[in-house]
DNA sequence: TCAGTTGTTAAGACCTACTACTAATGTTTA
DNA sequence: TAAACATTAGTAGTAGGTCTTAACAACTGA
């Protein structure tokens, strides 16, 4: 039968375009050893759109995922906030939050929801995290929702306590003590540091 | 002046390919209200390529980000690894790794470089972090290549302590004492808090 | 065996979004 | 006012397609 032919072009077909997008048709012609019309015609059957198409949909995706990574930047969204005091944050564990190929999160992004959280608490311009005691409690999954609320201790001149306590449906899964700088003192700091 | 004008269009032909990076010469045109071979002429002059090359290139960099973004996932190259006693990683960091917009490098992955330094030191299928202390000195900043080394302390059955000092030329940014499980204890874990 | 169906290729007109060039018309400014 | 620059219009040519028609080969059922 020829269309059993025709079906094992179509799965190279959607092999090659699969694995290089960028392919023009000319180009899928002579490497699958057709017509340039046989290629035009699967693409059609196949409802494959035209290089030029599959080029600028990659683009905008790009575009779409770069947004995406800044918006992630904030690492889970924050949900309340009483500047100085206490807020939350909720992240939705998916599988780019994964560690590895397992299906359970990795620790750095409970780190850095927790980290973050602490840091938007406090209401200066800028913060940073000058150490830290972490504790993880038990593993959380991905298709979790993980809940961190933070609570502000003592603070001595720049320097701020914060508690966060991260969980999934209140087992608790995390537990962190943040001692966060506001930006004056690290010039201190750096200003220190130049003296010596 | 006339080139007064020209240089102002210079300036927000930039702005919106830059901003809009998909826009035909002819949209372009329409919403600098010139025209077209106007615009041809400035992209020409400012060597800005055509849509299609902009589409085609961004497409480009869209998989090998992919790729980069799989390759990160180990957080930092590992370029040196005695199992069970110590290794050592670097970060070069990027705008990727900022802080915000700031061109400082945010502390989690300075964090998630450390961890997973330490999880890799440790010679066993599943490991994750249980708990650790955290001291960041200085901040690093973009353009920088942040060197990690971890040395096993002492272990107890599945729990190892794993010291991290990341460095920038010498400097030390972060210090870190990691205690990592090895997963059988953590199925232990699990089997406790079910008979609870 | 022969008409009908299906698969493949070729050919032509058209499209978009350009490049590269020329020519004409403004608009300054020395 | 003339030379110099800025802008626009227009033409020919290109890549990488679409869409349609036509021709021919190969297989299939009656």
């Amino acid at each position: 039968m020829r269309s059993e032919a025709k079906k094992q072009r179509h799965k190279q077909l959607i092999n090659l375009i699969d694995s290089h997008p960028l392919m023009t048709d000319k180009e899928i012609a002579t490497t699958l050893q057709v017509s340039l019309g046989t290629v035009r015609l699967d693409r059609v059957t196949l409802s494959i759109p035209e290089v030029r198409e599959r080029t600028r949909s990659m683009a905008e995706q790009a575009t779409s995922r770069l947004k995406s990574m800044r918006l992630e930047e904030v690492i889970g969204d924050l949900v309340g906030l009483e500047p100085n005091k206490g807020a939350l944050s909720v992240l939705f564990a998916t599988r780019n939050t994964a560690f590895r190929h397992t299906d359970f999160v990795g620790d750095y992004y409970i780190y850095a929801q927790a980290a973050s959280l602490a840091i938007a608490t406090i209401d200066k311009e800028m913060v940073v995290v000058g150490s830290a005691r972490l504790k993880y409690n038990r593993p959380a999954y991905i298709g979790e929702k993980i809940l961190a609320r933070s609570k502000v201790g003592v603070h001595k001149g720049n320097k701020y306590v914060v508690s966060v306590r991260s969980t999934v449906e209140n087992r608790e899964i995390f537990v962190g003590r943040f001692v966060v700088v506001s930006k004056d003192s690290i010039d201190k700091k750096s200003m220190e540091a130049k003296k010596c």
